[in-house]
DNA sequence: ACATCTATTTATAAAACTTTTAAATATCCC
DNA sequence: GGGATATTTAAAAGTTTTATAAATAGATGT
């Protein structure tokens, strides 16, 4: 799928510049220190590769931070670029949009109603909650398009993987090797 | 990814089958009054596959389609599994979960955020509202799992793939050919 | 009910996307 | 700075999804 990159509607201004370069910054320091703490080690790639992520708000796939990380590290593979994006993620750094993981699931159910999704395995159920149809949304959003439907998405960690957490602390703990947030 | 098929609490009952029967039936109706409106042959495929992904309350990716239409259709192919769902997407008798459509994308941002969600392209904008942070959620979510962060995902289509759309319509119009919805 | 026209399915194969493997390299800790 | 060890790379294999062309089946008019 093509995602037509729409541009923010003003050239960004020097103040605004130095902002983002703030807060990149920022970015920077914290990837840094969650790695330390999860003893994982800080290389050109990865840190590249996160500020790529960090800086497009296209929300980008693995391909697409490949080639900006490729500016400026010719070498680095995509494969690494998985890796590390995988990584991230376990590390709670980033996100994935959706409950992805491969392939494409498909939901039949057409009436009003909201998602609750596992993080970690991607398992998801239904529930109804008339009261949220009447959510009250920001006037920007119809900047973005024709609003069709609002869907409310609540993201955790589901009994079954709950459980399968539980275990494999009480055993070796090896399954799950930066943490799960 | 394996859904680790979490089953309903208690056996349904021969009330609820009923129930579920006549539902079923209904969606069989009204998917055989939208092909029809459409020029869209009904097959013996389509109708099993609709019937399958309706009956599949665990938003089930193709391959898992296509094992429970094979218990009626011994000879489908994955292939026609694909295409009829992304026709049946096409004509808005289901949806996909997520912006998906092949890769997937990765979101840096952890701050509190909502998104706006392209149903043609995927584009996938983030939106803040504060006044979103509270939502009052029904008490069966917890049922479900640990609670971790609540996204409200508004669906539409952006400005970019209106202007396709509009277009298309005014030369030929062949590139939606199921409509949009 | 039958023939015909045309959309649809199938099997095969290719494309697109993601992960593994084993050798080469770079990081971190002392 | 040197050495143990994690990480990267390139190549290849594994998955998931889509395209091709021949065979089949639905719908329309009779």
């Amino acid at each position: 799928m093509l995602i037509h990159g729409q541009e923010p509607d003003q050239a960004t201004d020097h103040n605004n510049d130095q902002k983002i370069d703030q807060k990149i910054d920022q970015r920077m320091e914290q990837f840094k220190h969650v790695c330390k703490k999860s003893k994982v080690k800080i290389t050109d790639q990865r840190m590249e590769i996160f500020r790529e992520v960090a800086l497009n708000l296209e929300h980008p796939d693995a391909e697409t931070v490949l080639k900006g990380v490729r500016k400026r590290l010719p070498t680095v593979s995509l494969d690494t670029v998985y890796r590390t994006l995988w990584m991230l993620s376990d590390l709670g750094l980033i996100n994935t949009l959706g409950p992805s993981r491969g392939r494409t699931r498909f939901d039949a159910n057409l009436s009003d109603h909201h998602h609750f999704v596992c993080n970690l395995c991607g398992l998801t159920r239904d529930f109804y909650a008339p009261e949220l149809s009447n959510i009250n949304l920001p006037g920007e959003v119809k900047d973005f398009g024709d609003l069709e439907k609002v869907q409310v998405e609540v993201r955790g960690i589901c009994n079954f993987c709950r459980e399968e957490l539980r275990k494999d602390e009480t055993t070796e703990g090896v399954n799950y090797p930066y943490g799960t947030s």
